[in-house]
RNA sequence: GCGGCCUUAGUUCAGCGGCAGAACGCCUGACUGUGGCUCAGGAUGUCGCGGGUUCGAUCCCCGCAGGCCGCCCCA
């Protein structure tokens, strides 16, 4: 019989990396507290509708990387519905906003999310078929000054904080503003108008893409091409006045935030709905998929799925990329625990318990030996989980004074039972 | 969905058409309540799965699966 395993594009997630995640989201929910952001959990499925409407019938991941299914009606009466994985938690986010009428509420909505998305893509490193997302998004109706430049910039400063404060170095943000849906459909045809002549000097790629979605020229890695793309017609000359003085704003305002940031006219983002300011994190440890997050203003999204005028600014973070970068940059340190209990025989291991008992209440992390240990393995297995073994003999049981030993000065010491706790408490000795 | 490389012990990896290997890790002992060093010994396994060629396949061939790299796309 052959062995069951997890399916491609998924993987299991142990100790101790799992402790690396755990950092990365808990440091995420406080710094997305300081900038008054509130925690979502929208379904992991949604009506299929939500997506093709939302993120855009014409693109990949909803042409062919959803996974979908019919769900069965439960009586005859029922229509059976369409469902699908979410591939991505904006779109569920601003579904939700509209459901609830959050808009109704006159506040600008600030709400964040952490979860599993799924897109049916041939994994590599750093893309998985389940993988998590955490992301963001600022919503609300234009009274609240949700569309407001300012909102962006406040987005942007977050993300550079949360990133500085993970330890992740080497970041590189990259902006741009693909204006509106209009500015955006006439800059793909100066853009295809202008490849015509250009196009048959450059590589096999870029001469399909001219052809079939010429924004995709831009993302061209090919060297040799990387010339004629400059000379190519930029977004910005297709803006309309509203949304060049919107980005100006963005950039003003971090210039004096002191924001690092690098103009890139060549960022051009996939998904449907954005609209204006757009962005990516990208570092370069990743390899091909070197985009750390991405994300961008919204400000049609919700109208397009049936909901009011409600403009918006999210993101998402591939917390997977996080993960791996922060692997790379080899910060991760392996904690261990305040102590390591060695009952000497069989005999001590209720005491032992009883020992351990108290010292966890009292808030310490102790791992438990067994009496039928030799002291040799005791000391080798604490070694390697605890700061401080413990020993727990018939005479430690008898006195009330326990013997302790400190790895990392070797020292050993008598401790009298009632200060066991803060004594192992205390960093090591030097 | 397309192309390339890869898959052998718990881990990292050698290897060869003829008994399955190393290092690290693990277990036992030297050493009954003091580890890390040392020494002696021990267990590792469907050589990814299924076919084929062959007297004989872990090795050669084909298919499949999975991983990685690139394309596509994206977080």
């Amino acid at each position: 019989m052959s062995t069951l395993k997890a399916v491609r594009g998924t993987r299991d997630l142990l100790p101790p990396e799992t402790a690396l995640w755990n950092r990365i989201e808990a440091t995420a929910r406080t710094v997305f507290a300081r900038y008054n952001f509130g925690e979502i959990r929208t379904p992991i499925f949604e009506d299929t509708a939500l997506f093709a409407r939302g993120v855009g019938e014409e693109t990949d991941i909803v042409s062919k990387e959803m996974y979908t299914w019919e769900d069965r009606a439960r009586a005859q009466s029922e229509k059976t519905q369409t469902l699908t994985l979410r591939p991505e938690n904006t779109a569920g986010v601003v579904r939700a906003y509209i459901e609830h009428k959050l808009g109704e509420t006159g506040q600008l909505q600030k709400l964040y999310y952490i979860g599993p998305q799924f897109r049916r893509e041939r994994p590599q490193k750093g893309r998985y078929r389940q993988f998590s997302q955490i992301g963001a998004e600022v919503i609300g109706p234009p009274s609240s000054g949700s569309e407001s430049p300012l909102r962006d910039a406040e987005v942007l400063d977050m993300l550079a904080s949360l990133l500085d404060e993970l330890g992740i170095s080497g970041w590189t943000l990259h902006i741009n503003s693909v204006g509106s849906s209009a500015d955006r459909a006439r800059y793909n045809e100066t853009l295809r108008a202008a490849l015509i002549p250009l196009a048959p000097q450059m590589c096999v790629d870029c001469q399909r893409r001219a052809v079939t979605n010429p924004l995709r020229v831009l993302d061209c890695k090919i060297p040799e091409d990387q010339p004629i793309i400059e000379t190519l017609p930029k977004i910005v000359d297709s803006l309309d006045e509203e949304s060049k003085n919107h980005f100006a704003a963005v950039t003003a305002a971090l210039d004096m935030a002191g924001v690092p940031y690098t103009r890139n006219h060549r960022l051009v983002r996939g998904l449907d709905y954005y609209t204006r300011t757009t962005f990516e994190f990208t570092h370069g440890g990743l390899g091909a998929q070197n985009a750390l997050l991405g994300g961008g203003r919204y400000d049609g999204l919700s109208e397009a799925i049936g909901g009011p005028k409600a403009p918006g600014i999210g993101f998402a973070m591939g917390e997977d990329r996080l993960v791996l970068t922060l692997q790379a940059l080899d910060t991760l340190v392996a904690e261990k625990g305040h102590a390591y209990i060695a009952p000497l025989g069989e005999g001590m291991n209720p005491a032992a318990l009883a020992l351990a008992r108290e010292l966890r209440r009292a808030g310490l992390t102790v791992e438990l030996g067994e009496g039928s240990f030799r002291l040799k393995k005791s000391f080798e297995t604490a070694e390697k989980v605890s700061r401080r073994i413990v020993i727990l003999g018939e005479d430690e049981l008898a006195s009330g004074i326990l013997t302790v030993k400190d790895f990392a000065t070797g020292t050993q010491t008598k401790v009298p039972r009632a200060e066991l706790a803060a004594v192992l408490a205390a960093p090591a000795n030097a």
